[in-house]
DNA sequence: ATATCATTTCTATTTTTAACGAAATGAAAA
DNA sequence: TTTTCATTTCGTTAAAAATAGAAATGATAT
């Protein structure tokens, strides 16, 4: 139970990772997506999600060519309690502001058929 | 402000300084008490307490010879709701119970003066 | 003033983490 | 079935973090 709660301290103790889920709260997103607005390399961006998906923050289906990543709609206690701390937290933020408004418009079409 | 919120939660991503916030949300201590506790080095504790302190978690004073650790009285917006977080959650923890247990018998006499 | 002693700072070592490019994967499209 | 392409895994590198012992600090007590 402590190891799980340091799981999830630890997936929220990266700023591009809280980026991450800022975001998702907002709305679901695929790796290119992610990528675009965090300018990072895919593989590193693939590697954050993961961490947040074995913390059981987040979780992914598959669309078509593309793999999409959404909140955990099914939380256990511990990450139910963490994601409504996190989504309360730092709204005012200016980076977080501003993937938002990325996040509305980003093309999965334009970003990655390249 | 993002920035201040990966800081906490980087505070909090080691199951041992969680532990600490856990006892010291129950009773303050000095260094030596955790010490004795974490069956860590005193500069191992001290290092963590002070990255608890850094991150607006903890505060210390002086009493006589000791330094005493307690939570933050007086915590802005964002470190009060991480320490209204982690005082709800991992109540039930079997580690979390016994420090508890083990912080009414410390006795700081007894610890330090070898 | 000096000694004592709890704590911090310094130095070093080991482990963990973040990052990227290249190669592997696996599903969809041609 | 072969190609395409988004994503993951692998291998590597660089940076950060955890740990402990030794030395420094600084306040209290003698």
């Amino acid at each position: 139970m402590l190891e799980k709660q340091e799981k999830i301290f630890k997936a929220l103790s990266d700023s591009n990772r809280i980026r991450i889920i800022k975001m998702l709260q907002k709305k679901s997103l695929c790796v290119c997506e992610i990528k675009d607005i965090l300018k990072l390399a895919t593989s590193t961006v693939s590697k954050h999600l993961s961490i947040l998906r074995e913390a059981g923050l987040i979780v992914d289906w598959k669309d078509g060519k593309w793999i999409n990543y959404k909140i955990n709609p099914e939380p256990d206690a511990l990450v139910s309690n963490a994601l409504l701390y996190i989504q309360l937290q730092i709204e005012d933020d200016e980076t977080v502001k501003n993937d938002r408004k990325l996040t509305c418009c980003v093309d999965r079409n334009k970003l990655c058929c390249t």
